[in-house]
DNA sequence: GACCCGGGGAGTGGTT
DNA sequence: TAACCACTCCCCGGGT
C-alpha cells in the first residue's frame, strides 16, 4: 500500500509538476508527458492487490477514482466517490486549450425517449457531471482512493470488469472502447491525453501530442499483440458513427458521445 | 509533406 | 459449433 501511495504521489507529481501554478498555465496538450507506464503499473498492482480484499467486488479502477457501486434496479451504478466528496478544484487557470468551448459542466438532462438500452453493459458510471476537466483538482482523491472501504461488496460476479484492469480481460465481456475513453475522461491524470471539450454534450478531444499514448494504453488494456495506434483507435471510433454511439465532430481530434451512450455511461437512473 | 479523416475489407478473439 | 459482435489491422484516397 505504501508503495502504491508512493507511486501515486509520483504520478501526482508528474501531473501536477510544478504545482498548480505551473499546471494552470499549461494546456493539457503541452503538459509534461504523462508516464503512462507508471500509471499502468500502478493500476495493475492496485488491481492485483486490492481485488482479493473485495471478494465480491472490485477496487476502484482508475487513478484517482474510487468507485462505489450500488445496485439500482438491476443496473450497476458505480459512484465516483472521490469526485463526489472531494471535487477537484484546480482550474488549470481555465486555460484548457478548449476554454472557449468549455462550459460549466451541467448534468446531462436529456430526455429519455427509449428505455435503458444499457442493461447489457455490466457497469455504468455515475459520475457527477461537474467532474469536468476544468473542475478537477487536488490530489486528495488519492488519499480517498486508498481508504477503500469500498462498498462494492454487493456486486456479484463482475469483479474483473468493474475493476477495469489494464491487463486483458479474460473470461469476461470485453470492455468497449467508448467505456475506456469515458473512464480516461474521468481520470485527471489522463488530461494530457484526452479531455472534455464540453462535458454536458459529451464532446471530448484527444491531445495531438499524447493521443498515441492513450491509444497504446487502450491496446495494452485489450491485450493486443501489436501496438495500438491512434489511427487504428480512430478507425474503431469511426465505426461508432454507424452505431451512433460516438459521433465525429467537425473539429480536429474531437468526438462526441451520443446522448444515450453518455447517459448509459453516467448511469443516470432518472433519465433512463 | 505531415497529419487527420473516412472508408473498404479481411482477420481475430470473445460472447451467445 | 456456428453465428454474431466488436474491434484490429492494413490499406487507400481525400482534405487541410
Amino acid at each position: 500500500m505504501l508503495a502504491q501511495m508512493e507511486t501515486m504521489a509520483y504520478v501526482t507529481e508528474i501531473r501536477l509538476n510544478g504545482g498548480r501554478g505551473a499546471w494552470s498555465r499549461v494546456a493539457p496538450s503541452s503538459c509534461p508527458e504523462v508516464d503512462l507506464e507508471v500509471i499502468e503499473e500502478y493500476l495493475q498492482e492496485h488491481s492485483l492487490e486490492v481485488q482479493p480484499a473485495h471478494t465480491h467486488a472490485s477496487p476502484p479502477t482508475t487513478v484517482g477514482q474510487q468507485m462505489h457501486a450500488h445496485s439500482h434496479q438491476g443496473t450497476r451504478i458505480i459512484e465516483n466517490s472521490w469526485s463526489g466528496q472531494h471535487p477537484y478544484e484546480w482550474h488549470c487557470g481555465s486555460h484548457t486549450p478548449n476554454e472557449e468551448y468549455e462550459e460549466q459542466a451541467l448534468p446531462p438532462t436529456w430526455p429519455s425517449p427509449h428505455g435503458n438500452q444499457w442493461d447489457h453493459i455490466a457497469y455504468s458510471y455515475e459520475v457527477p457531471a461537474y467532474i469536468d476537466s476544468d473542475s478537477l483538482s487536488s490530489s486528495s482523491q488519492y488519499q480517498e482512493y486508498q481508504d477503500s472501504s469500498s462498498p462494492l461488496s454487493d456486486r456479484g460476479g463482475r469483479n474483473d470488469r468493474d475493476s477495469l484492469p489494464l491487463a486483458p480481460l479474460s473470461g469476461k465481456r470485453k470492455e468497449r472502447l467508448f467505456q475506456f475513453l469515458f473512464e480516461m475522461l474521468q481520470t485527471p491524470s489522463m488530461r494530457s491525453c484526452i479531455w472534455w471539450v464540453q462535458s454536458s454534450s459529451g464532446t471530448f478531444q484527444f491531445s495531438s501530442q499524447n493521443k498515441e499514448r492513450l491509444a497504446q494504453l487502450w491496446g495494452r488494456r485489450k491485450g493486443n499483440r501489436k501496438t495500438m495506434t491512434y489511427q487504428k483507435m480512430a478507425r474503431a471510433l469511426r465505426n461508432y458513427s454507424r452505431t451512433g454511439e460516438i459521433k465525429k465532430v467537425k473539429r480536429k481530434l474531437t468526438y462526441r458521445f451520443d446522448e444515450k451512450t453518455l447517459r448509459g455511461l453516467q448511469g443516470n437512473p432518472n433519465t433512463v
